[in-house]
DNA sequence: CTTTATCTCTACCTGTTAAATAGGGATATG
DNA sequence: CATATCCCTATTTAACAGGTAGAGATAAAG
């Protein structure tokens, strides 16, 4: 299971980049929505903008913004920002590899070859498939991140 | 990452499915050749026993066999003794649903979307790979949970 | 029938993390 | 200058990971 705190984190980058072109939105806005805990939010929130993904204006009328365009950033790049390494094992990290202590042989162990498998196969989507994608992909069909479709 | 109580679970169901048909293995044994703490290993192997999985022989020349055929036993079954559901979102698990509190629409949530995409690319690997799969494809071609290839 | 090697069971311990909660400080707008 | 927002740090609580510890049950060997 992934953390709330990166669901959340995923929640909030939907809803800011479906939001209208140069619209921000605020963190209680978010949080009401979703019904999020609003303190809790805002640290999620700094996170992303720590991570060159979001931009905030503050005061009156403040919020947050899209820093860069919501189909260059793909759900793997989010997790990894609450998550850590997705890898399975330690010893299929390329980021943070870490050997096993208990390993004889990598290259020959039974454990890292099948998750290694799993972890290809899950990272082909993850690190393939973007906010933008799949706002684009939803039913109501958001465009946020690349030019508006004509609908109808 | 899975915890190493898993890693040490597969550890040692690969090593039991590799040894000579009709021989047992100890704890001890298995503790000793991969570098796992032994107490801790018991505990483990006990766990799998009550799966099911395992079978055991107590006093003296005792040890642990398969309980069922290698080919029998995915990854993933293994894997939900130790780590409980393998879902990425409560709302996603068959076994033990969940409804995400901050969720509007189940039926339109791109969170839910997009990891159950990445959810069914990881399950097909690791609810069709069996531990007797693993030992087949290994460089050293164990044959367990098979008939004996021969080796020329 | 005692010793010894094994599995079995239960309790406990220590450090880390998840998931918040709390309380303010900085800043922009009206 | 009042207010609404973002920004930052500390604290709390519960659960979990990863063991450690000690004793009991059982079976084989001598």
């Amino acid at each position: 299971m992934i953390s709330n705190k990166a669901k959340y984190a995923f929640r909030a980058l939907l809803a800011v980049a479906a939001a209208p072109e140069g619209e921000s939105l605020t963190s209680a806005e978010i949080a009401r929505r979703y019904n999020i805990p609003h303190k809790f939010l805002e640290q999620i929130l700094l996170d992303l903008k720590k991570a060159g993904i979001l931009d905030s204006r503050r005061g009156k009328s403040g919020g947050y913004v899209m820093l860069r365009p919501a189909d260059t950033i793909s759900f793997g790049e989010v997790l990894r920002i609450f998550e850590g390494p997705l890898a399975p094992l330690p010893c299929l990290s390329r980021q943070s590899y870490r050997r096993c202590e208990d390993c004889v042989s990598e290259a020959t162990c039974e454990i890292r070859r099948e998750f290694g498998r799993a972890y290809d196969a899950s990272r082909q989507v993850l690190d393939s498939r973007t906010i933008g994608d799949a706002l684009a992909d939803s039913p109501y069909g958001g465009n946020a991140g690349q030019e508006r479709r004509l609908v109808g």
